[in-house]
RNA sequence: UGCCUCGUAGUGUAAUGGUAGCACCAGAGAUUCUGGAUCUCUUUGUCAAGGUUCGAAUCCUUGCGAGGCAGCCA
């Protein structure tokens, strides 16, 4: 496996760096712990991977760490499968960048009380790129359950929550409304026994809350009493059936933030008006130590896709595509399986920034920073993706020659490999046509072109079935102008690939594009109505022998086509190749407009 | 409707009271044994109106527009 050249781009610079470089200075924290809380709910996508990006980019940068966190307060929806794909996703995005800022923990490790006089401190520290020999998981905040109901009951101890018996439609209205529940002044020793019996079973799903007791006229919803933990009778993945109360988002976020030390809690937009309560949960609990504080960035919206989980879902469970890692996907393991790299992902990540302005990313952005990593990386090949037969009439039957070709112009130490040249080869259908349109450079009846690394070739004879197909073209080459000879400097106007027939392997390639038809699929009507249905096209190519034994981790260009990687279904004797991303092709886009 | 946040070329992002830059996209050309890459050039911008200031994208006011929140989801 040949090692890619990654460039890691100068450090980054936005409005929460700023922050987070300010409060070094000031000597307000002396070590910056940020986290990654994902839910698992479902797979990571390129959204996700902005920001892994920025909180692993925080850590690694200012030399601090990064939790990878389960935010796994809702036993309805989440699920392990989705835990284990999370962690391998963010891991695979930081392997080789900022792999020493992963913050994990001891497996089944839980949050330590500490002595703070009388006020309530739990803590649990990360362990910081884990390599030792002790089991470690992510940190849950499933793992700090019993932590939260201690937190909760000092809450109604202190007269800042109670237990509520309206239903969710009357807590609704009353928010609304800015009315106050009637339980609000209920007694503290009356809510701590209802509390205490809805954590041991005597209540049905909805028939109490623990409401955070703070100001039902605020003009900010979530001041207005909101539900701090709700009665659900459900096994959780992590915790099986401990539990029947669980925390609700807000408390837990929180409180999971303090508990691990966070110093800067990064996350979306949507949360913004979420962050008055959550400076009122840290506040109220008059804890002793430095407390975390949020600061929010806009999601990553990109064209030509869809980035709501539940979207993403639909589209594997609807059979729209193929699994969570198809190729064609938003998802970190789908564009993985495509031949995206981490490190083309970062420096993507890089090139949009962090701003508070909701932007529309468009997808091109992503191509592009694919396109200059693999240009300066991948290993250049011939394949031909749709054969046409060409016949060299004036070159031996049998005889074989073994020509020089470059593996990548851009990267003069990779050297260079032979490949077979023969009496028979396939060159692009695209590169022949019988009547060409203007500007048209490749082979033509009675035209020359060049054969990469070999010979021009001249075009005597077109031979077709009795459909009228093109299945053969009969040609001379100039044997005086093979590559790199004495007298190989005649220039013709084209250039183009092939294969020699005899030599060439077969492989399955699978060429991907955009899953989408139109730029927004979900601004308006179904998303579904849009799908691109040519976003896969499987043609068996012919690729120049050396391919046989196509390495994995390397991304291929095949030249004049595209970057292609090895996807997993490949076994040996049976290759199977994703296009990653095709070449800019100005021909396309010159043939487009006549 | 209320509240919060945000408005800089087509898109994305810099400029932190002092020359409005960069990247992508698009277009033109050079070059090329990849119609790739590379190089050169071009079009296009501070939401609007007032105010403060020697000087405003930046500060203030108002308006307009966009996004978010108003789940016992996260």
């Amino acid at each position: 496996m040949t090692t890619p050249i990654v460039n890691e781009p100068a450090a980054p610079s936005d409005f929460i760096r700023d922050v987070v470089a300010d409060d070094l200075r000031s000597g307000k924290h002396t070590q910056i712990h940020t986290r990654f809380p994902p839910e698992p709910n479902g797979y990571l996508h390129i959204g996700h991977a902005k920001a892994i990006c920025l909180n692993f980019g925080i850590a690694h940068e200012f030399g601090g760490v990064c939790n990878v966190r389960m935010d796994d307060t809702n036993p309805a929806k989440e699920e392990v499968e989705y835990v284990d794909s999370i962690l391998a996703d963010a891991k695979w995005l930081i392997n080789g960048w900022a792999e020493e800022s992963l913050g994990l923990k001891p497996a089944g490790k839980t949050p330590e009380k500490q002595l703070a006089g009388d006020k309530l401190d739990f803590q649990l520290s990360a362990i910081r790129n884990p390599k030792s020999e002790i089991p470690v998981e992510p940190f849950h905040a499933s793992d700090y359950f019993d932590q939260f109901y201690e937190y909760a009951l000092q809450l109604v101890r202190k007269g800042k929550a109670y237990v509520c018996d309206m239903t969710p439609e009357e807590t609704d209205e009353y928010r609304r409304l800015g009315k106050e529940s009637p339980f609000r002044n209920r007694s503290t020793e009356e809510s701590l026994d209802l509390l205490a019996r809805m954590k041991a079973g005597e209540f049905p799903d909805g028939a109490h809350t623990l409401r955070a007791k703070i100001d039902m006229s605020s003009p900010n919803m979530w001041l207005r009493d909101p539900v701090l933990y709700r009665i659900r009778h459900a096994e959780h993945h992590h915790t099986g059936k401990k539990w029947c109360i669980y925390p609700m988002y807000d408390f837990a976020h929180t409180l999971s933030d303090y508990i691990e030390g966070i110093t800067h809690s990064v996350c979306t937009l949507e949360f913004e008006v979420h962050r008055p309560l959550y400076d009122w949960i840290l506040a109220s609990l008059d804890l002793p130590r430095a407390l975390p504080h949020q600061y929010e960035f806009a999601r990553l919206n990109l064209t030509y896709t869809v980035m709501s989980k539940r979207k993403l879902m639909q589209l594997v469970n609807d059979g729209l595509v193929n699994g969570w890692d198809d190729p064609r996907m938003p998802t970190i393991s789908g564009l993985r399986r495509r031949g995206m790299t981490a490190s083309a992902l970062r420096a993507f990540a890089y090139n949009i920034g962090i701003t508070k302005y909701p932007s529309m990313t468009d997808v091109a952005v992503l191509e592009h920073t694919v396109r200059e990593e693999f240009n300066r990386t991948a290993p250049r090949r011939l394949a031909v993706l749709r054969p046409i037969k060409v016949v060299i009439t004036n070159y031996p039957d049998g005889q074989v020659e073994e020509l020089d070709a470059v593996n990548n112009p851009e990267n003069p130490s990779a050297g260079s490999r032979k490949i077979p040249f023969s009496h028979e080869l396939f060159i692009e259908s695209a590169d022949f046509m019988e009547t060409p349109p203007p500007k048209y450079f490749r082979l033509r009846p009675g035209g020359e072109v060049r054969l990469k690394y070999a010979y021009i070739i001249r075009c005597d004879e077109v031979v077709k079935d009795e459909a009228g197909n093109v299945i053969e073209l009969r040609c001379t080459a100039d044997l005086e102008s093979k590559s790199g000879g004495p007298t190989s400097n005649r220039k013709v106007k084209g250039t183009i690939h092939w294969v020699s027939a005899a030599h060439a392997i077969d492989a399955e390639a699978r060429l991907y594009d955009r899953l989408f038809t139109v730029p927004e699929p979900d601004a308006d009507g179904d998303f579904k109505s849009f799908l691109n249905p040519n976003s896969l096209d499987v043609v068996t190519a012919k690729c120049e022998p050396s391919l046989k034994n196509a390495d994995p981790g390397v991304r291929y260009q095949f030249e004049r086509l595209a970057y292609f990687a090895i996807d997993p279904d490949s076994q040996p004797g049976k290759l199977v190749f994703n296009r990653t991303i095709t070449l800019k092709d100005t021909w396309a886009k010159e043939a487009k407009k006549s």
